[in-house]
RNA sequence: GGGCGCUUAGCUCAGUUGGUUAGAGCACCGCCAUUACACGGCGGUGGUCGCAGGUUCGAGUCCUGCAGCGCUCACCA
């Protein structure tokens, strides 16, 4: 079997490093960087599908002759790491914090050693021709140089800044995370509907809130201007309850009015609005938005872990408050609606499903939380407005906000092209509406903000400006932030003169942080978002900024930056596409691709994307196991279509018996259906397994008795089917060659020689057409029909009884299957390297207009080149006659259920044999023919006959004795079948309008064809006739 | 709620600028151990192209509306 031979594949592979880029060589650039993997877990079908296509690509711009490098490597992946290895260790009963920073770190290291080495390892088992001499991780020193670099250059540029805002927080893992990492889950809450008081004791407004232990840090209540009562509430003060807090009446328009007070009662918020919004800023962003423009405080009255704290902002707990501090969050609402109750000041409590954000790390209610976070701004012209300027002209949609279509000109600009061409709409909305970047991450997993920081009075941090003007300038950044009521206002470069303030120093490298830890300066705890890291991985793996440093990189960021093209999801064009667009541009003034592929989506049998959170991810070793690397490649390939997703049913493979089966289903509460995760073998209950979803979401550990199972899905047999198919064809057409009869002279091409290269310069240029457009299933299309269709059932069959004494077509033979096993090698990297050496030393001679450069191995070898004087459109069309002649006489065996073995006589008219004549041999050895002879004058007793072209075609000695029923039937069936294609075309002609209208050629056309349909018709019938008498 | 996509044979999917009998693989039915392949060969059954309108000589394809599904952004009083 084909599969047997991949591990020796992959040695010679390796030997000839052959996939190895040299900046130096020859050819047109091809550059491809992988999308990093995390290195949270194995990869899955998703992944093999993005490196099925990737590897396509390399593989074919490799053979056309491309200088081409393919960079592979892995992710950090922050949070997703960080907490994978934090659940490890809660198993053990540790946490976190029971290590140091460093310890920890090192526990992650280890962690993500484990699967680096998994996933490049899986790389290979697929095949993919990446560079894995230039592998990186987005943690490496050369990729940390690249980061840290950016980091001073942003900062220094000032496109970096201390930012304080509602952030999302994840109160488990204690960290910020981007609204990317923010999933929204449907969950049954309530509405509360509080009642405060006024403050002159002349009654109460009710707000509305599914909230209500944020009421503690309220600060205002806001209604609409436009509100029946606000004109009476007009200047009034709320005394906030529990704090006894006196609170503002303040007006604003993003107050929705209740339905019953002219509120529109379409918008479903005035289904259930009281027209009073509680406004409390440091926990809500809009309300935060409101705050700023009605000037109201923000009060904090939370700690990082959510918890309810009168130590971060919140100064004036009454006496009431303190038995709310030091509650969770979930007890302090609880305890907090119990007091409204018990005070009477509880209106009403409606129940209301809604989405609330979540961590998609720790799965807990994101809060939003006031902090101070690094951000970058992206909202700049240098970042967000070259992203916009890169987009193809014909891709944007509209136009260009002026300000930035007016913005400086760029090498590149225009150049950014989405396959499909919708997804550039993605991208373009995103930077239109984009917010500023928070890059700051609470985390001990990933790049450290090279940021440290003194916080006091001016007149002391003045005495430590000296020392920092020492430092060398090119390496080292201040900035200073005024602090007012602890925390920071805002950045400038030096502090003004009094005042407390926050010094900030940003160092290119290390070494000066000794010096100043030593004047009291700590370095900043957090590290950067992942994406930061990912947003450089076409700078840095190159070398990026200084790639002489490295002498290996050298000449690698000038061959390959701009690569060729980014093939990702679609998911991540906001969060990696977009920001590689602008970091790539504002610190090299390129483009890091022109192209960007976007594929769909791997979903499972539910139609549930494959993912590795969720548990339903399938290892392609399993698929590799069931089927093989190329059959795995050639279906990914073959479903790769530009609109749909690829739904993949999956089945489960017993470990015990080997047998296949559906496993037993199971809903999440999440409401995704998976896998059990322990399931009985399908004929011996008693004997268990563990799932993939068991294993990866660690609900079961697989052991001796209960192992894990592997996965496969028959939608894989298609690539088998199609490898074993080459396989085979390939070992006959070798034994023909190797049994040629020594006599064996040249002789001039057959038609089915000349249709076979037709096929195949044809087949060529539709892989390059579809290649180009990056459609990819068909490709695996023409290679199906090429290698299936054409090759085997018309080439093979065909030549069966000729090869052998003929040295013309030996040499054709030779040729046809060097060159598919050529074409097919982009997909199918293993059993085509494996043939290989067995038809490179064939010998046979070279055929007119075919170009087969030799080479070693297939994956070296050139494409092969077809002259356009093969493009032979009367073989093309002469050889379609003659298939639809044998497919005629086949459909009438095969209806009379005739042995292959017979072998009976045609006979026919003038054009009839003329065309058999011309096929060389192919119909009689294709349809089973003895004879062809001449139409007789009378019809034997014995022949059935057909129409075909418009005439009358007998077939005699099919049958013993005609079976006049049954022979009624077969042709009153087929005049029923043209009848009903011809009264259609009739319809048409007899149609003024279409005559008028229809272009002419097609009219004319119709005409013909209605001609030829009712020849076929009349002869139909006459033998009808004869067959009465 | 905005945006994008999808709905075609029992299943999974193709169907290029509107054009004549809507295709493939699997499944199913029949025939075949023929000397490459049964993971095979030959033949066959199977579709009112989600629904309702419209444009057109002609609609699976274009337009409008509706329904369902998926993704994404936003909201999340």
């Amino acid at each position: 079997m084909p599969s047997d031979a991949e591990g020796a594949v992959h040695a010679r592979w390796d030997a000839a490093r052959c996939f190895h880029a040299e900046p130096s060589a020859p050819g047109e650039t091809y550059a491809i960087f992988i999308p990093p993997p995390n290195v949270t877990a194995a990869l899955h079908l998703g992944h093999a599908f993005n490196n099925s296509l990737q590897d396509l690509l390399t593989r074919y711009h490799r053979m056309q002759g491309a200088n081409t490098l393919w960079m592979p490597g892995t992710d950090h992946a922050g949070i997703a790491t960080q907490t994978v290895v934090e659940k490890r260790l809660l198993l053990q009963g540790k946490k976190r914090t029971d290590f140091t920073r460093e310890a920890f770190v090192e526990k992650v290291q280890e962690w993500k050693d484990e699967y680096e080495a998994t996933i490049l390892g899986q790389l290979k088992g697929m095949g993919c021709s990446c560079d894995f001499d230039r592998t990186r991780f987005t943690m490496d020193e050369t990729c940390a140089t690249a980061v840290r670099h950016a980091f001073f250059t942003l900062f220094k540029d000032g496109l970096v800044y201390r930012g304080k805002r509602l952030v999302n927080w994840d109160p488990v893992t204690q960290t910020a995370l981007a609204d990317d990492e923010v999933e929204m889950e449907e969950v049954d809450g309530s509405f509360w509907y509080l009642k405060y008081p006024l403050a002159d004791g002349s009654g109460h407004i009710t707000v509305a809130t599914t909230r209500p232990e944020t009421m503690l840090g309220d600060t205002a209540v806001a209604v609409n201007a436009k509100d029946p009562r606000a004109a009476a509430l007009r200047g009034k003060k709320l005394r906030l309850p529990i704090v006894g807090r006196e609170i503002p009446i303040v007006e604003d328009d993003y107050v929705v009015m209740p339905a019953s007070l002219g509120g529109d009662p379409a918008d479903p918020k005035a289904q259930f609005a009281t027209g009073f919004l509680k406004v409390t800023p440091a926990h809500d962003p809009n309300d935060w938005d409101i705050g700023q423009r009605h000037n109201v405080a923000a009060i904090n009255v939370m700690a990082p872990d959510g918890s309810i704290s009168d130590r971060h902002g919140w100064l004036d707990v009454s006496a009431e408050a303190k038995q709310f501090v030091g509650l969770s969050r979930e007890e302090a609402r609880k305890r907090i609606v119990a007091w409204f109750k018990q005070n009477g000041l509880l209106e009403e409590v409606k129940p209301y499903r809604h989405s609330v954000g979540h961590s998609y790390r720790s799965h807990v209610p994101v809060e939003p939380y006031l902090s101070d976070q690094w951000y970058v701004r992206v909202t700049d012209d240098r970042l967000r407005g070259t992203a916009l300027r890169a987009m193809a002209k014909d891709q944007v949609e509209g136009a260009l906000e002026s300000s930035v279509a007016s913005g400086p000109a760029m090498a590149g600009d225009g150049e950014l092209r989405f396959f499909p061409a919708r997804y550039a709409k993605n991208f373009q909305m995103w930077h239109e509406n984009i917010r500023d970047w928070c890059i700051s991450r609470q985390l001990w997993w990933g790049h450290r903000i090279p940021v440290w920081t003194k916080r006091g009075e001016a007149s002391m941090l003045a005495s430590n400006m000296g020392a920092l003007a020492s430092l060398d300038p090119s390496h080292t950044v201040v900035r200073a932030a005024r602090v007012v009521d602890g925390a920071e206002v805002a950045l400038s470069a030096l502090p003004a003169a009094s005042g407390e303030h926050d010094l900030h120093v940003c160092l290119l490298d290390d070494t000066q942080g000794g010096m100043l830890e030593s004047l009291g300066f700590k370095r900043d705890p957090d590290v950067l978002d992942t994406w930061f890291s990912s947003a450089l991985w076409p700078l840095s793996t190159l070398g990026w900024p200084d790639p002489s440093k490295w002498p290996e990189m050298a000449g690698l960021l000038d061959r390959y930056n701009p690569s060729s093209v980014l093939c990702t999801a679609r998911e991540i064009i906001t969060l990696w596409v977009s920001r590689m667009v602008m970091f790539n541009r504002y610190f090299l003034g390129r483009l890091p691709f022109k192209h960007v592929f976007i594929h769909a989506m791997i979903q499972d049998g539910h139609g549930q994307k494959m993912s590795k959170s969720l548990g339903n991810g399938v290892d392609p070793r399993d698929i590799i196991h069931s089927h093989g690397s190329d059959a795995m490649r050639f279906t990914l390939v073959s479903m790769a279509t530009n609109t749909q997703d690829v739904r993949l049913p999956v089945d489960m493979v017993c470990p015990h018996t080997s047998e296949t089966f559906t496993p037993k289903w199971i809903t999440t509460s999440a409401g995704y259906t998976v896998a059990d995760a322990i399931q009985p073998s399908p004929k011996d209950a008693s004997k268990k397994m563990v799932s993939g979803f068991g294993a990866a979401t660690g609900v079961a550990t697989p052991t001796a008795e209960i192992p894990l199972a592997r996965n496969t899905s028959a939608r894989f047999d298609l690539g088998r089917n199609f490898a074993n198919k080459l396989w085979n064809a390939t070992r006959f057409a070798l034994s023909n060659l190797s049994q040629a009869d020594a006599a064996s002279q040249p002789a001039p091409l057959t038609l089915l020689d000349r249709w076979m290269l037709a096929r195949l310069e044809l087949a060529s240029r539709a892989y390059g057409a579809a290649v180009a457009e990056y459609e990819f299933h068909r490709v695996a299309e023409a290679l199906y029909d090429l290698v299936w269709r054409d090759f085997c059932d018309w080439y093979l069959e065909g030549i069966k009884p000729t090869v052998r004494s003929n040295a013309t077509q030996q040499a054709v033979l030779a040729a046809s299957l060097d060159a598919i096993l050529r074409m097919l090698h982009p997909v199918c990297p293993f059993v085509t390297e494996t043939l290989w050496s067995n038809v490179q030393g064939l010998a046979k001679g070279s055929v007119d207009g075919v170009a087969l450069q030799p080479s070693a191995l297939c994956a070296t070898a050139a494409w092969p080149r077809f002259a356009a004087s093969l493009r032979d459109e009367k073989a093309l069309a002469e050889f379609a006659r003659v298939q639809a002649l044998v497919d005629a006489i086949r459909k009438v065996r095969g209806e009379r259920q005739v042995s292959p073995k017979r072998r009976i006589a045609l006979l026919a008219g003038e054009s009839v044999r003329a065309l058999i004549a011309s096929s060389g041999g192919v119909v009689e050895t294709m349809a089973g023919l003895e004879s062809v002879g001449a139409s007789p004058a009378a019809r034997p007793a014995t022949a059935v006959a057909i129409p075909f072209e418009g005439s009358e075609v007998l077939l005699d000695g099919l049958v013993d004795a005609v079976d006049a029923g049954a022979e009624n039937a077969r042709l009153s069936k087929l005049i029923a079948d043209r009848e009903k294609q011809a009264s259609g075309m009739r319809a048409k002609l007899e149609n003024e309008a279409y005559i008028a209208k229809a272009p002419p050629a097609l009219v004319e056309e119709t005409r013909k064809k209605l001609a030829e349909v009712d020849a076929d018709i009349a002869a139909a019938k006459q033998a009808l006739a004869a067959l009465a008498t």
